[in-house]
DNA sequence: CATAATATATAGGAGCCTTGCGTAATTGGG
DNA sequence: CCCAATTACGCAAGGCTCCTATATATTATG
């Protein structure tokens, strides 16, 4: 029916056709396999998704033709007697997924599995982007190499979601980008679909690509509503809004920085006022801790970010606010200035934490990205 | 299986049985007659969801049965010749839908069918509402007045929402509120509930449910992203992101009032400035037009109520802002300098509009409210 | 009143799921 | 080495649902 690497989406489902139960009952199949990760008996499965054994075995029969599943060794004898049972388990590699981060500092590639499970980062060095034909070469090797690292070659491509420092339409289109302007007169995103056709290929916002990121595998994990404060190069912020990213109609969805009483320009001087030769974040904190009278200056900072942080936080009400980017390396000694300073201004305390994904992120986001696209249109999981 | 008065969910279809399919025909037939309010022959319905004719049949029986569908007299011949055929509709007044608004004005009630259209509206007189005992007797009398005027009984009404000025947990329990502090000890929508416990109670924020309104009849029907901002008694907000109510974790998303450099409670105040006899709006806008040098007064009021917008904007990136509460009745005069102010600060241009909804904006939202509940519980259609 | 046109009822054929029984494969003990 | 116990696998019967096709009922028109 739906075979690996067709991506077929079912809206209604059709009651005309009896064969819609067959359908019905191959996805929960497939969604009990690609959720546990073991090697799962006929019997198991049965069990667990309140199915007959002779049609979990027909549906399996489909699955392994369309290549969803695979056929494992029968496990060596578990408890003793009995004739051992095939094992099934979820074809999580016969495809890969891919999530590239493009930007200023160059471009980074991350290949995973099917269910998400990182395989293998690949790093360009530094190289101008601000060249549309130079980004385009810059992805176009970043993934190559990343493939060849995990031994697979572009058509094992099942969806690759690209992160770009820009405004992101829902179609790809760049609305706007104040990092690489020349890019929206190149096209970018149409040339690296049109160079992947034969996969599903997705581009977004970075900052909210590294927001879907915490919220799938980092510190926001399991929340229905977080915000994801970026500062680095720029400083920028992601929301999840009952379980799913907030896009906003352009895309521009957590441009809160744009907002003067957000102080986060003044914040962002203030991060990069150190030069580019010392790690700011050092510079910052040092001054933080050396100088104990007179207005510290990691809290000057702190009270600046938190006036934009506390604007999210009124318009969303969140569970959980995550700083991430170079800055996440102050960790506590950022997190509890800025935590006083926002709940000085909110109604309701808001749990504050670090990052942990460090510099993949975005990346890792797009993994994350491709892998609810996947879970939707393939097993019909609806994120949320 | 699920008749009228009981709503069942059903997440995950069960494929082991069988009459799966004949509940997933059952629902498509039930969706059509309901989405479409003309009377429909048997044969219709079958070309419209892509079904054979005895199935549609045998749902209908069902249907029927059920009380969901009515069987309305052959129509006085269309075009001539032939059996007439039976007609089909949806029993969209079998029950009712109520959306109550409660505040410090009194109560509103609206009574609606099924399919939200409005059958009447009931206003109490002011009444001190500070009291829990006062404000539930409100609810339950102006609910009686208005059920005897639609000639129903209170075991007909199948949803009630009600408004409150206040921050309402997603269980109903009031996590905050300033207008009327005693009713977090009095828990008043627990009492509700119990007074109506056959039906299906909910319980929403005023200004929330007002967005509802907007985005279900108001000026921003049909949009998948929109933000509602209304001024009278307070200033507040409300979202709709991605098709759907933000609430955020607490009940409290859209409190940007708070936020100082929103400066909402400058503009709240200079608002009321005039005193309570005259209607604010007019003296402020008198003011406007009569002092034609020097800096408008309504001008700097759009200035401040500006920057709240703004920050909403820059954090949702809507595709229309809603004007509503008294000051809605300044319609252009406030539209124009608003936008003018809005747009200095925003990325994207946003169109702002005026409520066209009135006073019954809340009580049109608890039945817009209501409705999709229903929606999402017997016809099972996602809103979004 | 006969005929055409349309709706409704009924029967046959095929698909899917469940239950239940017989067969296959493996382990452990005599 | 062989047999019993145990567990898995495969097949057939029964029941439900859907669709198509044909027969019957009902009404308007000439």
């Amino acid at each position: 029916m739906a075979s690996v690497g067709d991506t077929r989406v079912v809206q209604t489902l059709d009651g005309s056709e009896v064969s819609t139960l067959r359908w019905i009952n191959e996805r929960a199949v497939l969604r009990h396999l690609y959720e546990d990760d073991r090697a799962h008996s006929v019997a198991e499965i049965a069990s667990a998704c309140a199915l007959s054994r002779p049609t979990v075995e027909g549906a399996l029969v489909q699955l392994l033709q369309d290549g969803w599943v695979l056929e494992t060794a029968p496990q060596a004898s578990g408890k003793g007697a009995g004739r051992p049972a095939k094992r099934y388990t979820f074809a999580d590699t016969v495809k890969v997924l891919l999530g590239v981060d493009l930007g200023p500092h160059g471009a980074t590639c991350v290949a995973a599995t099917l269910r998400g499970e990182r395989l293998a980062t690949v790093r360009t060095g530094e190289c101008d982007l601000s060249d549309g034909m130079e980004a385009l070469n810059a992805v176009v090797r970043v993934i190559q190499q990343v493939l060849s690292e995990v031994g697979r070659n572009e058509h094992d491509v099942l969806a690759l979601t690209v992160g770009l420092p820009a405004i992101v339409e829902v179609d790809g289109r760049i609305a706007l980008t104040v990092v690489v302007p020349r890019w929206q007169s190149f096209d970018l995103p149409r040339r690296i679909k049109e160079r992947y056709s034969y996969a599903q290929v997705m581009f977004e916002n970075d900052a909210k690509l590294a927001t879907v990121a915490e919220h799938t595998w980092g510190a926001a994990t399991g929340t229905r509503n977080m915000v994801n404060v970026l500062v680095g190069h720029r400083v920028a912020a992601g929301m999840i809004v009952d379980g799913r990213l907030a896009r906003g109609i352009h895309g521009a969805a957590g441009e809160i920085g744009a907002f003067p009483a957000a102080r986060w320009a003044s914040a962002h001087r203030r991060w990069r006022s150190t030069g580019t030769s010392t790690p700011p974040h050092e510079t910052l904190s040092d001054r933080g801790t050396e100088d104990k009278s007179g207005p510290n200056e990691l809290q000057v900072f702190a009270d600046d970010l938190a006036q934009g942080i506390a604007a999210l936080c009124l318009v969303l009400d969140p569970e959980v606010v995550v700083i991430g980017g170079g800055i996440a390396q102050l960790g506590d000694r950022l997190i509890r200035p800025l935590s006083d300073s926002v709940a000085a201004i909110t109604l309701f305390p808001v749990e504050m934490r670090v990052s942990d994904l460090g510099q993949s992120a975005v990346a890792l986001g797009g993994i994350a990205h491709s892998r609810n696209h996947v879970a939707a249109t393939v097993l019909e999981i609806d994120q949320r």
